[in-house]
DNA sequence: TATTGTTATACTCTATAACTATA
DNA sequence: TATAGTTATAGAGTATAACAATA
């Protein structure tokens, strides 16, 4: 059985390995590199709660963005996802090709566009919503419920 | 003052901006979310240790693993990384193009290269890490000692 | 003047695939 | 056959710069 010839996996599918019998010097007092080796077991959860539609990390918070904040313009969109306007764009592009998200022009602006979720938008984001949550649990749950609430305070506090 | 006509930056250098009076819905509870936001502060951090010598966390990484693992070959950096052999060639020539890292035939494997610092790549990685690790804690300091600590554990365990 | 959307363009990172030398 | 290194190529993500329309 070959595999298609599938162009290109979004980003690495295996957690980043820990090398038996490899020294990591002062990697090991960082947070950032803990955080990084953190976010990348959490990105297989995302992963695999999202398998097949295409639906990255950033295009999920998007999403979830849109749906919370209706009406919301693509510039403040990409201030949210930290990315310039020109990447704001191209998400509402991806997204409106797909029939999940319609642009309306804003009444009292003429320069803007509103983001909406359409109703195949609404449905295929409430459920992505529901398995992106269950995933992070899921993986989370080598935490107890405690440690897990703590580590989510300790991170905001640290992302300030 | 204009700006010289500098090319590109290579990653964000603001944190993700919390928009004020909007919703995030579900994402504030999402541990794979307030990593991120968490790893883009520490991030910064990073980038106020290394300005403008133009080492990103994996090159660092790849930089402290080599120094601590002298004679290591590329495949296994790769691992140690998370990508492709091809990438870590393009990082092992990226540091000897420097003088920071120089290749020697292993002894017993004549397929295989052995990474090593240079003297001057010793003195070099000996004086980022510092930076690096001062700027981490520095960063961090918005939190207590035991709180530090106990991000640290709870990363490591969620990371597996 | 400043901001929104838009387009064109460029760069970084990393993957895949194919090849070679060696094991 | 399997693995290390190498090279060529391609794609995703995102930045900058410029422009038109509107504020």
């Amino acid at each position: 059985m070959k595999r298609p010839p599938s162009p290109h996996r979004p980003r690495t599918l295996a957690p980043i390995a820990r090398v038996p019998g490899l020294d990591y010097g002062v990697l090991d007092e960082l947070l950032g590199y803990s955080l990084r080796r953190a976010q990348v077991a959490m990105f297989l959860a995302f992963h695999a709660a999202t398998r097949g539609v295409g639906v990255t990390p950033p295009r999920f918070t998007a999403l979830v963005v849109i749906g919370a904040n209706p009406g919301i313009n693509q510039s403040v969109l990409g201030r949210v996802l930290g990315i310039a306007r020109s990447g704001a764009m191209a998400l509402a592009d991806w997204f409106e090709a797909r029939g999940w998200v319609e642009r309306r022009r804003h009444l009292d602006d003429g320069r803007a566009w509103g983001l909406h979720l359409t109703p195949r938008g609404e449905t295929l984001v409430a459920a992505m919503k529901r398995r992106v949550a269950a995933e992070d649990r899921r993986r989370a749950a080598v935490l107890g419920a405690g440690e897990r609430r703590e580590l989510l305070r300790l991170l905001n506090k640290l992302a300030g």
